[in-house]
RNA sequence: UGCCCCUUCGUCCAAUGGCAGGACAUGUGCCUUUGGAGCACAGAAUGGUGGUUCGAAUCCACCAGGGGCAACCA
């Protein structure tokens, strides 16, 4: 079991763990696990939980377990199972076993037994809607079953029958012998196996009875031996059966549930039911699109585990349900890369410069550092330069405005890591729009120092012409509009505030060579720009960059101010 | 309307009966061969009313507000 690293940061649930480390209450070391259902990919919220039980069990020498919860076989899929893997190890974390809940069918199936021979479970004949009806409401008592009164050898044959195959779905199913008027609608006699005619992926048509989620998860806790069982706010009311069935079954120092809010991030959805809505209906193109708040969407967009969990212990753990800004995140994600990517020069929309005094032909090899002064990282890199440039449009303005630094008709400005250059002419199309800068450049400032000491007020990138290499850029931004796409309730339809220019393609942008053959899934800062990473599409020739966070912009504030 | 949980700067999280602090965000300035990064400074909070106490964000009561629970999902 490793992590690379853990929070510094205290929580209630690292000082429970700790308190019940030091008291020794479990008599056995710290077990925690993380539960997923492979029905769907692991998200951003996940990563909280994995952070969590990862980091609590590392921290305090103890192991998590990786633990499918897939008891429902309508839902699960061994694709997931695989991805869901593949991404815990991506975040950097380890399990210490691997554990699937449908290994534990047989053992929570004899559990079942002995429960119907103990009077406390008993078998249903009632219809779906019976059942749910004699539940009562959140304000009435429930009332009970009329085959509460069936006797423990009636029940046994029962379910035997039920796990042989004798009946159809949903003519019968188990349930635990509670009490129907129970303050805690969970605890009015749940419903614990169900039968489902189903192939399960793993265990095929071996079984027919399912266990429901609180039936299976505690008792699965209890067999692995787990201290701490962590979950989200939305499982509180099923602590009451979680402590009921370890109970009943005679664990000694059974496993506790603590409940800590699950991760909500503006402009963000983290359900799995609806996520998977967004890949079904191609609102994005997979599971691992890079608008998707997905591991694997992340991934792709170029954010790396470190930031993650970075993230993870910036937002901490708390009991509060609560919505974390944007910004939170997407500072995580620049502060990583910021000291971690080179930087090169791509030019996004780019505009004509021609070098008047430069002569024709002549291409120089300019030294270009990798990395700014305040990373502590080296490597250079050559990047060539001739008379022909690509600049980038929005660093020209014909008449700039009061704070505008950049290039503009007669303005000095620094080309980064080459010379300064300065706007003689502005050339214009018949329709009056600017297709081409014509400039001089000095020099004596190669390398992008003036020997006499002048100063410029701006510094622009740029690209050769003659050498630059054509590229797509993926400019992602947030995938909804709305800041809580799912305000109004679960029906509102958060498609409608799907944000239509969550992916803007940029194609024609000119970057500089040497990037040329590098890997896919190389992260770089495009200067002045943003981070990019290569997209698995990019090929030699056909060069694909995605987007996965602007630089922090203040010269946006400054424009819009006016 | 029953049960349960929650309520601290704009946002997230600390402070566990003893100076309300950090991060993000925001603003100002410095610095800068990225309008990046960095540095400095600033503003900014204990939902309300009572009570206990020498002392309450913390304990108690009530009120208000928010959230979860009535799938044969997890």
């Amino acid at each position: 079991m490793t992590a690379p690293d853990f929070s510094a940061k205290n929580n209630f649930i690292r000082e429970m763990v700790a308190a019940d480390v030091e008291s020794g209450r479990y008599g056995r070391g710290v077990a925690t696990r993380f539960p997923p259902e492979p029905n769907g990919f692991l998200h951003i919220g996940h990563a909280k939980s994995i952070c969590l039980n990862f980091g609590i069990a590392n921290e305090f020498g103890g192991r998590c377990n990786l633990r499918f919860d897939d008891t429902n076989p309508f839902t699960e899929d061994i694709k997931y199972v695989n991805a869901i893997k593949e991404d815990v190890q991506w975040l950097g974390f380890t399990w210490a076993e691997e554990r699937y809940a449908s290994d534990y069918f047989e053992q929570l199936y004899e559990f079942a037994e002995r429960l119907v021979t103990n009077g406390k479970a008993y078998v249903d004949s009632a219809s779906e809607e019976a059942i749910r009806a004699g539940r009562g409401t959140v304000t009435s008592a429930g009332t009970d079953s009329p085959n509460r009164a069936r006797s423990p050898e009636e029940n046994l044959d029962l379910l035997r029958r039920m796990k042989a195959g004798e009946f159809a779905d949903g003519a019968h199913v188990l349930r635990a012998k509670i009490d129907m008027a129970h303050p805690n609608m969970i605890m009015r006699d749940p419903l614990l196996l169900r039968i489902r005619k189903a192939t399960h992926y793993r265990r095929g048509d071996a079984w027919c009875i399912y266990p429901l989620y609180d039936f299976a998860h505690g008792l699965s806790d209890a067999l692995e031996g787990i201290t701490h069982s962590l979950c989200t706010l939305e499982f509180k009311d099923s602590n009451d059966i979680y402590k009921w069935l370890v109970h009943e079954m005679g664990f000694v120092n059974p496993p506790e549930q603590t409940e800590f809010a699950r991760l909500e991030l503006d402009y963000t959805i983290v359900s799995k039911r609806k996520l998977l809505r967004l890949v079904n209906e191609n609102h994005v193109k997979g599971w691992d699109d890079p608008r998707m708040p997905t591991i694997a969407g992340l991934r792709r967009r170029g954010v790396r585990p470190e930031a993650i969990r970075a993230f993870a212990d910036t937002i901490g753990v708390a009991r509060k349900p609560a919505r974390t800004e944007l910004a939170t995140f997407e500072h995580a994600v620049r502060d990583d890369l910021n000291m971690e990517v080179p930087r090169v020069l791509c030019v996004v929309k780019p505009i004509k410069v021609t070098l008047t005094n430069y002569p024709e032909g002549q291409v120089e090899e300019l030294d270009a550092s990798y990395f700014p002064h305040d990373v502590p990282k080296t490597g250079t890199r050559k990047v060539p330069f001739s008379r022909e440039l690509w600049v980038d449009r929005d660093d020209f303005m014909e008449t700039p405005s009061k704070k505008f630094y950049r290039l503009a008709p007669g303005r000095e400005v620094r080309l980064r890591y080459a010379y300064f250059i300065t706007c003689t002419e502005v050339v214009k199309n018949e329709a009056g729009e600017i297709v081409e800068l014509l400039c001089t450049y000095d020099p004596a400032t190669r390398g992008g120092d003036s020997p006499d000491g002048r100063k410029v007020q701006g510094t622009i990138h740029w690209v050769s012409a003659a050498r630059a290499l054509d590229c797509e850029l993926r400019m992602y931004d947030r995938l909804f509009t709305a800041a809580d796409p799912e305000a109004g309730g679960d029906e509102a339809d958060f498609i409608s505030v799907l944000n239509p220019e969550s992916l803007v393609v940029v194609s024609g942008a000119k970057i500089e060579p040497s990037v040329g053959a590098d890997a896919v899934g190389s992260r770089y800062q495009f200067e002045r720009t943003g981070y990019f990473v290569s997209d698995p599409d990019s090929k030699p020739g056909s060069l694909v960059f995605n987007r996965t966070v602007t630089l922090r912009d203040s010269w946006a504030k400054v424009a819009a101010k006016g």
